[in-house]
DNA sequence: GTGAAAGCGCTAACAA
DNA sequence: TTGTTAGCGCTTTCAC
């Protein structure tokens, strides 16, 4: 591979004439930039990053942590910020961490070796180590699609507003005439979230709370055969139940299952929502009231923020919560 | 940021020792070496890749190409092949080209200029000045879940087998008496490729061909609704059709939603078949005949076969097609 | 407009 | 076991 030191031998001129040419610097005169630039061609030129990222300060490359590539939730967000970066020098660099705390802290220490200009991360637990880690930086940090604890500071977050989403659930189940309400949860980082923000809806409105909140961290797939599972649970323990609210769609779908399979008629004798709206919500056996993350915004939002913390380094911007979209199917009728 | 001159001037030894204290290389006693990662460690010291792989000749590091962030297909390969990958040294760096020539061919540059050890390529159009790059670089090239047009040397393929896939679809139909069969295909280059093995399949088999094959580009829900137009076309022009063969998951879903709001009982009067076997073909009301293309697997063997073709660069290694596994559900069922 | 020279942070001969 | 030195390919200051 040609180096530009090739290149300036091949012209007798210096290696300085060669990257201004190259770089398109100023000081060099047209006729020599054009010489250079095409014999680079000829020669098959290609830059050394390690080299020029050595002398330079800056990469322009930001990194965005995959937190598990087989789960691709997280791939509108991503776009969302694809399109906030677009037009501005820089791009994402993405690291598939899959969930590992040994994969997360090789990717944060790979952001600092490679010096990249900010960073995203997605985490469901903020470990000892990972949180030494993430204050040793100095570069910035955006919390994406996770709310980042109260004791760090200097990581702003963008997610949904979750305690929003669900008052919209029960707000539009209270209309309909539901009293009686039961709630299936989940028990990761998100999951529990959206559990509190469920309580503090419920106490809110006066509802009272039955909920099934299982254990165990289940795939999509899983996460059906789990929302199954809880409608029966719960409709077994109160029968006089009129709705059921799913902590996410799969587990909404479960309870449709569920619903279809011991001859439960929805909405007319039970009403389901689900959370989310994922694609499989609107399908036409499907339709699922829920409320949609949006993801895109919260993506571009995020981006938009990166964007702005790099150009001022000093000032943390607020964090932001994007409302959910609330999203009426037929899942969700009048209370029988 | 501490460099490793910092710390052999604070410990008044050489920049050589600190560097093979901190590499773990041989020739310095363990007392240095401790003393070496300890003030390296109260120091904040960390690598500077640019330095480092400025000098090595390896990175470690092996390009893996998003065709499109917002769809997720690739995922499961992109697990696969991570697997493939795990316990070597290499790891993947994954840059999100959104179908577009121009940031392919940044990509690609990119892998040049960082040096990358070898690239995964998933291509929907091999255009000239794509061809043009890649036949320029050096390094190992594998086109994942593409086949190589035959004109292009040194890029083996992983693909799934679409024929054998066709002719599985194509046995079992026949097998339950149908012989009136209409075909739903997408005009994309992977679209064309099945339209292309369902009919060389059907002519085996001596089945005469009905098709549809709409010409638009189409995301996750334009399939569905593509499904559902093609199937009602299709069904309109040719009344006596028994069985529908789809070029997807998503049109076959298309075309059951036809099939329930028009009356036509699944599997009894019509049956279906997709391709793929998305989580969603499974969905309790969904349960739709198709064949599953092994992601997971297509990543896993084109892992170890970069593997391979990094320890020996001169072969080049043969194509591989994985079966597809065929799947049947409750969309298809005797000829009526 | 162009060149000489220094230096970015690291590794790897070669010497001691 | 440790140090000296050169050099990876590039940018940039300062002369000319």
């Amino acid at each position: 591979m040609a180096t530009i030191v090739d290149i300036a031998q091949k012209l007798n001129i210096s290696t300085s004439t060669v990257s201004r040419a190259l770089c398109d610097n100023e000081g060099v005169s047209e006729r020599t930039r054009a010489l250079v630039k095409k014999t680079a061609k000829e020669m098959n030129y290609s830059l050394n990053r390690y080299a020029k990222n050595l002398v330079m300060k800056k990469t322009y490359t930001i990194g965005f942590m995959i937190p598990d590539i087989a789960d691709s939730f997280f791939s509108k967000s991503a776009y969302g910020v694809e399109e906030a970066l677009r037009g501005s020098k820089f791009s994402l660099a993405y690291t598939n961490v899959q969930r590992k705390e040994d994969l997360i802290l090789d990717y944060l220490r790979r952001a600092v070796e490679y010096k990249y200009d900010g960073v995203f991360v997605t985490l469901d637990s903020w470990s000892e180590r990972i949180v030494d880690q993430l204050e040793k930086m100095s570069i910035p940090i955006i919390s994406l699609r996770r709310k980042t604890p109260e004791i760090i500071k200097g990581i702003p977050y963008v997610d949904s507003d979750h305690l929003g989403g669900m008052r919209q659930i029960l707000t539009h189940l209270k209309e309909l005439g539901h009293k009686d309400i039961g709630y299936i949860g989940f028990d990761t980082t998100v999951g529990n979230e959206r559990t509190r923000c469920y309580i503090s809806s419920a106490d809110e409105m006066n509802i009272s709370i039955h909920r099934v909140n299982n254990r165990t961290y289940h795939n999509a797939q899983g996460r059906i055969a789990l929302g199954y599972k809880s409608a029966g649970t719960l409709l077994a323990q109160f029968p006089s139940l009129t709705a059921l609210v799913a902590g996410d769609d799969q587990l909404a779908i479960g309870a449709l299952q569920f619903a279809a399979e011991n001859g439960i008629k929805i909405p007319d004798t039970l009403s389901v929502t689900g959370y989310d709206d994922r694609d499989i919500a609107s399908l036409y056996c499907v339709q699922l009231t829920t409320t949609r993350q949006e993801l895109y915004e919260i993506g571009y939002k995020a981006g938009m923020m990166m964007l702005e913390m790099i150009n001022s380094p000093s000032e943390i911007p607020a964090n932001i919560e994007v409302p959910t979209k609330f999203v009426i199917r037929n899942s969700t009728g009048p209370c029988r």
